[in-house]
DNA sequence: GAAGGTTTAAACCAAGCGGTACAAACCATT
DNA sequence: AATGGTTTGTACCGCTTGGTTTAAACCTTC
């Protein structure tokens, strides 16, 4: 009967995570895997296949334990406007916290969109659709809860709010003032204030 | 006395533009390079001397031919909210004809920032810099000339602006809707209005 | 404790990388 | 036409890349 492996499979994928996260997929090289994984060359292939399989596996592993916990968790507070303050809360000190700068995985492939195979283009369009989504149904709620005023188009402010998530989220990998971050996020908030 | 190359040295930094613009800094080979510029190894070596230096130059290049030129020409036009609207027109137009989704080459560059050497970081960050200091500028004349409330925080307003235009782009590379890019432009000329 | 199958570690591979060497081709001057 | 310095094209370099092979180490079952 087999032998059961002697690494955590979870775990080396966290480690692979960290490492295309902060540097991508070019920059990414197996040597630099091979070292963050604390596995050697030979146990990787055996259990990953390939550097794309492993790219792959790990961008739709960031996409589930990262992203969508995230916002289920943020489903629950209701309102809209906290939502969107706790969201953004919560970029601007990670930006400031991380000194990899790492930003968001998904934004970071998203840039290289065209570059990518196609399932993996797949993973990041449908978790950005997601967010927009997510959004829009928070808004529409509220509208029907007569929290929020009903001529707000519910649409058009998600996919601003999705704008906003990635431009802070780029921004904040360069040189992040915490005062650029902060006028992104107020800026976010006031979004669904009347007449806006 | 020498001998007169006879390639012409800024149609060969435009070929290779296109290249690291859409494919980025380590996505590019030299074999690339060498293709696109349509010089061999030897020409390229001599004339641009590494990768790094011509990426470096190339980059600079696009700061100067395309974003200072084209802010120089939105500068003209005066009233903010007029620069706003033909700006992001400029861009989604941009982002639907060009079937290479480039997006912006210091954007696509910015995404990467922390693992660039400190010169590109450079030209980056000033680029962006100016971008904002132009948004505030234009701002605050109008403020200045009656045409905008004095209210307005005019820094944190050009600080969303430009999350805007990042965010704008970055999206626009990826499955391009033209209806996500014109609900990030109306978002960004509805920014400066009353209440806001 | 021998058998059977799995995982490990390390050596190894072809191909592509960025970059260089060098002789031939070249043009302006003499 | 011969000279001198430059540019060009090509062959080549060492190194790293992503990926494979192989044999020893290993655990489980009988």
């Amino acid at each position: 009967m087999p032998w059961e492996k002697n690494f955590d499979l979870d775990d080396a994928l966290d480690k692979a995570m960290v490492v295309f996260w902060s540097k991508g997929y070019n920059g990414t090289s197996m040597t630099d895997l091979v070292n963050a994984m604390e596995i050697n060359k030979g146990s990787l292939y055996n259990a990953f296949g390939s550097k794309d399989q492993l790219f792959n596996r790990v961008l739709l592993r960031y996409d589930q334990q990262v992203r969508q916990k995230r916002f289920a968790r943020l489903r629950d507070v209701g309102d809209t406007r906290k939502i969107i303050k706790m969201f953004f809360e919560d970029m601007v000190s990670e930006a400031i916290e991380d000194d990899d700068k790492k930003g968001c995985f998904l934004i970071n492939t998203a840039l290289n969109l065209p570059n990518q195979p196609l399932e993996i283009q797949k993973i990041v369009t449908e978790a950005l659709i997601e967010i927009e989504e997510f959004f829009m149904e928070m808004i529409e709620k509220d509208q029907k809860e007569g929290r929020l005023d009903k001529n707000i188009d519910a649409k058009e402010k998600a996919k601003s709010i999705l704008a906003l998530i990635v431009g802070l989220r780029v921004l904040a990998r360069g040189t992040y003032e915490p005062q650029s971050l902060e006028a992104i996020k107020a800026q976010a908030i006031g979004l669904l204030d009347p007449q806006c």
